[in-house]
DNA sequence: TTATCATATTGCAATATTACGATAAATAAT
DNA sequence: ATTATTTATCGTAATATTGCAATATGATAA
């Protein structure tokens, strides 16, 4: 037998589809240019990635990969709007994460045992 | 005037507090591994470390670390307990979630311009 | 067609993360 | 005191992330 060490990259098939989705969704979450970017998407009156570009203190390179980031998650989606492409919150992605929250704390109100 | 390029880094000063504060938290989740820990302080009826590394399929050195991020994060907090460490969930960094996702949900179906 | 505007991709440098063996530190048991 | 048990830290290797200049792509305008 013959054990490859990889490092640097973690094991994502030791973890249940549930764990690992709660990750990848967290994990886009995980930037503030990103976590701001929602916030523009979810206050502001139009959608157009340049605005975003001009929003955030980030190059347009920049912006256009934590936009790529976003969407791979699924956290946004992105409309061709004539010339420019309209991103927008996905709802679905939200509402996982939402409900992952209040599971939690459902479950910690009924759990007694907290030891510290 | 010198403008020195620090790359790989997030400019955190750019963003507000709150968009750091999230972004920390939710980094500290970005992990299967991570989400697996708190899976388990949730669910089981003890929340010792040795239990968890037992758990997890990552060497001690690997837990205790991804244990010291959700401590850092603020996610658990930990309690000597004899010759063991008890660790447990801390609920003002999850209320602190939850209020964020509660809000974002309010905000969207308050929105009717969404354009995708 | 050519020029312009908006966004994406490439390439690369710097830093961060992930993982684990080896080892340290701290407490408990003998 | 010595040994075992539990957790943390150090050192290091591999991979990932962040950021931006340069460039490519694609759509609109002239």
């Amino acid at each position: 037998m013959i054990i490859i060490k990889i490092m640097g990259a973690s094991k994502t098939e030791h973890f249940t589809d549930q764990q690992n989705a709660i990750a990848i969704l967290a994990k886009a979450l995980g930037h503030p240019a990103r976590v701001a970017i929602m916030d523009y998407l979810l206050e502001a009156d139009a959608c157009i990635c340049g605005d975003i570009v001009n929003e955030l203190p980030l190059a347009q390179p920049t912006v256009s990969q934590h936009l790529k980031e976003l969407k791979n998650a699924g956290l946004i989606k992105g409309n061709i709007e004539g010339n420019a492409i309209c991103y927008c919150i996905d709802e679905k992605a939200l509402d996982q994460m939402q409900n992952y929250f209040a599971h939690i704390s459902t479950r910690l109100s009924q759990k007694k045992n907290n030891c510290c």
